[in-house]
DNA sequence: CGTGGCCTTGATAAAGTTCAAGAGCCGTGG
DNA sequence: CCACGGCTCTTGAACTTTATCAAGGCCACG
């Protein structure tokens, strides 16, 4: 893993750590490639490390017992997962899968908990990234039981547009029927609130491709403020 | 602050923690009181530093805009609360409430992170904790989305079965309505819910106390591998 | 050019919410 | 000591939202 320092400093979890420690981090990082549609781990696997996305996309989701899912996150490049067994000590709680060709660097529990240890500035950046993760935990939980499907959505296309720049035009990075897993419905229903929400003029749909054609309307959507006729 | 240490020692978070660093923390922690009803901190507010429940009991809950509120947490002695934007350095989430006369014992951030940088062990186990608190997380979410609320329901009278010792009968600690809300539901549904699960023999309520009497039926319903008739 | 994946649309049914009204309980104050 | 007012909880009926089932369209890829 040569240039692996340059790669490690970019991600959010490992910014601003001294050269020696991204060196010491190298020295256990290992480098793993998946395929689109392929398994990283399954819930109940034994949580032997944790992995960070460097190119790809990866979902995180939850099996109910009749096979339906609810995606609980969808990770992209510079975003770590399957942290929690590694501190909690036990089992992955959910499964990963790469919805897209991806290059994961994983990181070994054993090696990685010593090394925090031994690193304060680590140990912090850790726990900032935690006490971030249950942040949105927090606000999904929010938006899964206090608002209806369409809120759910305006908010997360409020989300997605600020993410990508503040434009008010971009893309899905996922398929329709995932975003109606994150959303906690299914595509039939989806695809109608999108139908309803292209009629009332608040946004353009292009296959994957949205336009907000009114900010203050999603907005109000999103807050509960208003229903979608 | 006398027997600080003791009490401290008691809290799952500091649980294992070497005397000196009990110490440390003693010097850092603010003891507080606040009556039923009270406010401890709103949503918006600056993350100065967390709490920890020694007595009495807090809920943490959001607010929509109609004033709807959904409960995210019940917290009672020995756990914390309010340290995630301690971590990542932003504003209170949530509100939180003392729903009893309590007593919190506060620890401001700056003092807290320096104590960290100090602490490896501390580190890790704030990192245990998180990583347990985001698991339970994970199960909510999936509860929320993949259950219906009769589903959610038993899977919560189950678990307040053993976590009071396994028995058959036991009282619920918070009231109906705040149940509703902590299963994202509302009182009049979920009293409807008590009613059927009582014709249907499953559970027998008396105010609120609870009494399983069809171990087998609720467990089918919690699993989703029943409807409730 | 046909097949499979994904998305859309329609009809129907189930679950939950809303609105409205009433019952039970408890503390306060006359 | 009893009555009043304020809670929480319960029950009913109408309505809304969403899921389910079923079919058809579109597009990319072999």
């Amino acid at each position: 893993m040569s240039n692996a320092p340059e790669i490690l400093s970019d991600i959010p979890l490992f910014e601003g750590l001294p050269r020696a420690q991204l060196e010491d981090l190298t020295r256990i990082v290992v480098n793993k490639h998946f395929r689109k549609g392929q398994t990283v781990f399954s819930e109940g696997d034994k949580g032997t490390g944790f992995y960070v996305v460097i190119d790809g996309l990866v979902r995180i989701f939850k099996l109910s017992v009749e096979g339906k899912e609810q995606i609980l996150h969808i990770f992209g490049p510079g975003e770590p997962f399957g942290e929690v067994p590694v501190f909690a000590g036990r089992n992955f709680p959910a499964h990963a899968e790469a919805i897209a060709e991806s290059r994961l660097f994983f990181f070994p529990r054993d090696a990685f908990t010593a090394l925090i240890g031994e690193n304060p500035s680590l140990a912090l950046n850790m726990l900032a990234l935690l006490s971030m993760r249950l942040r949105q935990f927090t606000v999904q939980v929010e938006q899964l039981s206090l608002k209806e499907v369409p809120g759910r959505l305006a908010a997360y296309l409020q989300y997605l547009s600020d993410e990508k720049g503040g434009g008010t035009s971009f893309d899905l990075d996922i398929s329709k029927g995932h975003l109606a897993s994150l959303l906690g419905t299914i595509p039939e229903t989806l695809s109608r609130i999108f139908a309803r929400m292209t009629q009332q003029g608040l946004i353009r749909v292009d296959g994957p491709r949205i336009s907000i054609t009114d900010q203050a309307g999603l907005e109000a959507l999103a807050t509960g403020e208003k229903a979608l006729a």
